[in-house]
DNA sequence: GTAAAATAGTTGCATAAGCAACAGTTGGGA
DNA sequence: TCCCAACTGTTGCTTATGCAACTATTTTAC
């Protein structure tokens, strides 16, 4: 099985067209859903944490950051405990549009897992989360 | 198992940068190993197909094939029977270059599944090859 | 207690990617 | 036959991304 990878690859390049697609609606792009998820399920979590969380480079992150503040779906506190982090937090319309976001990366997920039993996909999910983290972890030693 | 396609989508972007890493020594980016190893497979292969083989944007083709072009890895002919298409081919150097190339992606493969069982991987790879076909259907009807 | 190292975030720069518009070519149907 | 639609590739534009350098804090070591 030589082609794992690309397939992957280009499993997530076509998932990225489709959150482009289906999430303009609402004023975002693919990346942001990623973002959102991850800080509706740690509010207070730091950019750094964010970046390595989602394997983004933190560049990116402030960047997009800020966008999403001025799109007003994010909030940016600095932390009280040391002044270096900025704490992220969801905005209330985030919260509200959370279920229908799930909504588009559901529907996505349903689409390509469509054919699979139960057992595949329970194998599927467990592998991917080893791989993951075995990837971050060759992502932390530099 | 709601997360499987963000956890794809941060093995993917791990995987950019280590091909990133490895691949420089031969003045190559993280992109362009997809693209040498679908040429090699389908010598003659044109842009157009290829762009929809390895789910990139026509553009981006045509930019990185230029560049691919300029440093000695592909030679681009006309072809003959249809005047619209560039066939695509690889160059000695290329094909001499390709052993290494595979061990740099088998190294990652390699080091990313390590752990799972054969039965685990079989399943993974029949998952994934379904789902790129779902994913690809998707891209087909615009 | 202070200096050095580590950490969090920002910014400049170069580049890869997608979209849309365009040009040239081909093929099918009126 | 001729015209229109589909296709292949290219280019202009905008944006997302990674890297490296920088600032400002915090932590560690002496």
């Amino acid at each position: 099985m030589p082609y794992i990878m690309k397939t992957m690859n280009e499993i997530v390049r076509c998932g990225m067209q489709y959150r482009n697609e289906r999430l303009a609606v609402f004023g975002l792009k693919s990346s942001h859903a990623s973002y959102l998820l991850e800080i509706c399920r740690s509010p207070g979590i730091s950019q750094d944490v964010l970046a390595k969380r989602i394997c983004f480079n933190k560049s990116n992150i402030a960047r997009q950051i800020v966008v999403l503040e001025e799109g007003g779906f994010v909030l940016r506190k600095p932390s009280v405990e040391d002044k270096r982090v900025m704490e992220l937090y969801p905005t209330e319309k985030t919260l509200e549009l959370m279920p229908q976001i799930r909504q588009v990366l559901g529907d996505w997920r349903s689409y390509l897992m469509e054919g699979l039993t139960a057992e595949e996909m329970a194998v599927l999910d467990k592998a991917l989360t080893s791989m993951r983290s075995r990837a971050e972890a060759w992502m932390e030693e530099l």
